[in-house]
DNA sequence: ATCCAGGAAGTCG
DNA sequence: CGACTTCATGGA
């Protein structure tokens, strides 16, 4: 992907793999708001605005280097794409969802994010998560950081249920005090990812679902397949009659290997958008 | 109004 | 283990 860098921009040019909206709006992130023509998005302490111009994709961020590799901007998804066929994804998915772009986020948001996803509505899950950002979040330049872990750790159960959490309160009290006492979320980076998928369970309101989002989204794991309602549902479509999340996560994995998290995040996106349009 | 959500924990057998 | 039930909240 041709990109250049300079002080406070970078431009991706004609990027037929880098649909701003496409990117967003897939299920794997959560802080990032429409202003006007530009899409803004919030991740840890830092920001980036996103817009189209010309034929190019735009981004404003004092970080560059950090957004660079965010975007996912040294991938090449042609290539995936053509592995993906060779393993049997069919063309509409992936052509349906060309310009998806998996972002490579934050360990420990990710963990907090998705453990809130559970069992929970997409809108709602956005609202939970500003409100924990405006409360417990560093305030910067119009914008709160994502909550440290330490500010996390040090509130009561009682705070995340005003916050709206509801039973997942509980669950977010006892991540981040594990996370704070020392349970090594990087020590994840360097685990296979079955064991890595085993230790994050280990964590409270993370089982395998939560698991296979966090180390596709925040560990850059390709290798696993988040199984959720949605792909159970393509499952059954496109795959095979099979009702049990762990057999349809095995088979998913088994066919499509290294690339998984690619191929779920096309069907994933496939089969939402059009469920949504009837 | 009432249904249900990018599932996980708890409790059975 | 595996199946089955329960779980708080509020947007649609």
């Amino acid at each position: 992907m041709e990109y250049t860098v300079e002080n406070g921009k970078i431009t991706v040019f004609a990027p037929e793999d880098f649909d701003i909206l496409k990117t967003l709006e897939c299920g794997q992130v959560f802080r990032y708001k429409k202003t006007g023509e530009n899409f803004e998005i919030f991740t840890e302490n830092k920001h980036a605005i996103l817009k189209n111009e010309k034929n190019n994709v735009i981004i404003l961020t004092s970080d560059e280097k950090y957004f660079v590799k965010y975007f996912d901007l040294c991938q090449n998804y042609d290539i995936i794409r053509l592995n993906l066929k060779d393993k049997g994804l069919f063309d509409a998915a992936m052509t349906f969802g060309k310009g998806i772009r998996i972002l490579q986020q934050s360990p420990f948001e990710t963990i907090i994010s998705f453990i809130i996803s559970a069992n929970n509505h997409i809108p709602r899950i956005k609202k939970i998560i500003e409100t924990l950002c405006t409360k417990l979040g560093e305030p910067l330049d119009g914008y709160y950081a994502f909550p440290s872990v330490e500010a996390l750790a040090t509130q009561s159960v009682e705070f995340f249920e005003k916050c709206g959490l509801g039973y997942r309160a509980n669950y977010v009290f006892e991540t981040a005090r594990a996370i704070y006492d020392g349970f090594d979320i990087n020590s994840i980076y360097d685990m296979p990812s079955d064991l890595a998928q085993k230790t994050l369970c280990k964590l409270k309101g993370v089982g395998p679902k939560v698991a296979d989002c966090v180390l596709l989204f925040g560990f850059g794991k390709t290798d696993v397949f988040p199984v959720d309602t949605w792909i159970s549902k393509v499952y059954n479509c496109y795959f095979g009659q099979e009702d049990n999340p762990k057999i349809i996560r095995k088979a998913l994995v088994d066919k499509f290997d290294n690339l998984s998290g690619y191929a779920q995040q096309y069907l994933f996106y496939y089969k939402r958008e059009l469920d949504k349009k009837r």
